[in-house]
DNA sequence: TCGTCCGGCGTTTTT
DNA sequence: CGCCGGACGA
């Protein structure tokens, strides 16, 4: 029996309120993880509910994870047993996997990322002849945005979202065309459609939605606030045979409408879903008193949401600082010093956040850190699955996997290098579109093509075919390490750079993704397959990684500063934050100012910066700043400058040691100077 | 096929 | 100010 006294009163109500629609509008650090967990280990041993029943669906794999850990130590492992707890495109993989075929697609099919979508439309746009030339970036976007609110490319033309009179839509409609036409026959789908194709399945075949609704009795849907059109209608469908649906989310932090996600769907909730219940988290448990003020009185500013006032019983007399700076060197000495004195007296640096808008105003407080020796990481950077050697290594994969994928067979058809070059491609892929055949097929059936190629092309071949049979026989990371050894790829890679440390880097690399395969097959035992394998790294973002590789608890932070975006920090938090750059034309940002659009979400981004803190918020902007190489006057940022604001914020001038006494100001500046020769000294 | 030069542009990015 | 991508030349 799951006893719910350790919740407060609407938590208790949201996790007690199971049939019907419920919306659970969860403040920052109010405790939404932990009433969902509640919610779900009620639901199960309380009331009885299979956990086969009950479906969870959040956006990273971190939080799906998380919540698993809370519920596994709630109920223990054999009770939780059967429960669905994944990200919206691993469900939808997860369906993708057994239904696809209907949709005219094989089951092995490929996962293209960015850089293969990219490729393609780059490709698309060649062929393309106007008198204009397009940027493909923007037909990209225009692409995703379209597959994300669920509109293929046969309705496009009759959508609003296409105008006649503007030359960029006739050349998306063609991009758009030649793109579906290319994925269709390398049998590949892209991430947008992961979604789209689920739902054009339960559009397509309502009885398939209705199955999965009648298997997922109950479900949960977290962070509300940041789904798209697509989600929404995957959800509807999901709920076609009953509407116990949970969502839970906040307004106030919805950042992500760049990138799809429409605020509207949790604005609009109980018009969606009529009868639905409405529960507000409003006590949090993160932050002091001040801080909570401070954020309250900056996101009320906005019109259209919904009203919630964050309250908490840590009173505190310290109020968040705010630090006016001279340019962005002393915004970032003035940081970092603070950070070494907080160090001096026994601070833990784990402790500590360093936010920023934009990636770009990590270099000056990394330069800092480095200079003054403090251990920092920076959250964020490249992924794992995006890095040249493991691209190359799942590329292989892939083929072995899905030979039609022709993206991944030019990949690796030259790498290592085996006289397979473009002139020879180029004769296959005509040959390929002469018999309608994939390139791989081609040159299986015509290996003498041209007969000084007929070697390596054969051998090639003959490669990919021995691996199909090995990856079916032997273990993953068995044959992975035979493909690895049998192409040579570490002597390649030896051959490719000139500097020993970029070698050996590389090569850790692939070590790093053998073991991942590794421990991979260890969890999946028999059904893990190649396709599984690749498919996983795929959905998986940097963060996991590390946490997969270095197998640490996540319950204590190294001590180490934390370095991140805005965006990044959503959901986390330390006891000191440092909100660096809070300046006109960086919060908000530039772009928003003039588009004269967006400038909520701006706040929502300072509003969740603010909530992260729990007992000290520091926010800094500077005098000056140089832009693109050019010294330019700056100004606070109008969310720090209302009346109801100035009062409850301590602003001080770091710049003419205002903070201090004049005795203090003195001994400062001599340490500070001091401190200056010695790291120049080193 | 690769290197180099010039012009344009410059946010955020859970999968 | 620097980076990246496209164009063009060796």
């Amino acid at each position: 029996m799951i006893s719910l006294s350790g919740l407060n009163q609407p938590q208790r109500t949201a996790a007690e309120t199971i049939e019907g629609p419920v919306l659970i509008l969860a403040g920052a650090g109010s405790g939404k993880t932990r009433t969902l967990t509640y919610r779900i280990a009620h639901m199960v041993d309380n009331l009885g509910i299979s956990p086969r029943q009950i479906l969870g669906v959040s956006f990273t794999n971190k939080a799906a994870r998380e919540m698993r850990e809370r519920i596994m130590t709630l109920l223990g492992s054999r009770k939780a047993r059967g429960l669905t707890l994944s990200t919206f495109h691993s469900l939808g993989v997860k369906i993708l996997k057994k239904e696809i075929t209907r949709l005219g697609y094989h089951k092995n099919f490929s996962i293209y990322d960015m850089s293969d979508q990219q490729a393609i439309i780059r490709e698309a746009l060649k062929h393309y002849k106007a008198e204009k030339t397009f940027d493909k970036k923007i037909i990209h976007s225009k692409i995703g945005l379209l597959k994300n609110k669920g509109i293929s490319v046969d309705d496009f033309a009759d959508t609003p979202f296409f105008d006649d009179e503007d030359p960029y839509d006739h050349a998306t409609l063609h991009v758009y065309q030649y793109y579906e036409d290319k994925l269709r026959f390398y049998n590949a789908i892209d991430f947008d459609d992961i979604l789209f194709l689920t739902v054009k399945l339960f559009r397509k075949f309502p009885e398939v939605a209705s199955e999965y609704s009648r298997q997922f009795q109950y479900i949960m849907i977290d962070e509300y606030q940041d789904t798209n059109g697509l989600q929404f209608e995957l959800v509807m469908g999901l709920t076609r045979e009953h509407n116990n649906l949970c969502v839970v989310g906040d307004d106030d932090q919805s950042i992500y409408s760049f990138r799809g996600a429409d605020i509207s769907n949790i604005l609009n909730f109980e018009k969606n879903f009529p009868g639905a219940k409405i529960i507000k988290l409003e006590e949090n448990y993160r932050s002091i008193s001040p801080i909570l003020d401070l954020a309250n009185r900056v996101i009320e500013e906005n019109k259209n949401r919904r009203d919630k006032t964050l309250w908490s019983q840590k009173p505190s007399e310290f109020k968040p600082i705010l630090w006016q700076m001279a340019d962005t060197d002393h915004e970032s000495q003035v940081v970092v010093d603070e950070i070494v004195k907080h160090q001096g007296s026994g601070g833990h640096l784990g402790d500590i956040a360093v936010l920023y808008r934009s990636n770009t105003q990590a270099q000056a407080i990394e330069e800092q850190l480095r200079l003054s020796q403090v251990p920092y990481t920076i959250i964020g950077g490249q992924k794992f699955y995006e890095k040249k050697e493991v691209k190359d290594l799942m590329a292989y994969l892939t083929v072995i996997n899905n030979p039609s994928d022709q993206l991944a067979l030019r990949r690796i058809l030259n790498i290592p290098h085996r006289g397979i070059g473009n002139r020879t491609l180029d004769k296959y892929l005509e040959l390929a579109t002469q018999k309608n055949i994939n390139l791989f097929e081609a040159m299986r059936s015509q290996p003498d093509l041209d007969p000084r190629r007929e070697t390596p092309i054969k051998e090639f071949i003959g490669l990919i075919e021995d691996f199909q049979s090995y990856f079916q026989q032997k273990p993953l990371e068995e044959s992975l390490s035979l493909l690895i050894d049998k192409t040579s790829y570490l002597e390649f890679i030896a051959k490719q750079y000139d500097s020993a440390k970029q070698v050996e880097r590389r090569k850790t690399d692939v070590m790093m993704f053998i073991e991942s395969a590794e421990r991979f097959s260890k969890f999946y035992q028999g059904s893990a397959t190649l396709q599984s394998f690749v498919e996983k790294l795929i959905l998986q973002d940097s963060q996991d990684n590390q946490n997969l590789d270095e197998d640490e608890d996540d319950d204590i932070r190294r001590n180490e500063v934390t370095l991140m975006t805005l965006h990044s920090s959503k959901g986390l938090e330390f006891k000191i934050v440092y909100l660096i750059g809070v300046e006109e034309e960086i919060l908000p940002h530039k772009k928003t100012i003039l588009e004269g659009q967006g400038i909520d979400e701006e706040r929502r981004l300072c509003y969740v910066g603010i909530t992260r803190a729990q007992e000290k918020l520091i926010m800094t902007y500077c005098k000056e700043r140089k832009i693109y190489g050019k010294m330019t006057v700056r100004h606070k940022s109008r969310f720090l400058c209302s009346d109801k604001v100035m009062p409850i914020i301590v602003e001080q001038d770091r710049t003419t040691f205002g903070h201090l006494s004049e005795e203090e100001a003195k001994q400062y500046k001599k340490d500070f100077f001091q401190g200056l020769r010695e790291k120049l000294g080193d």
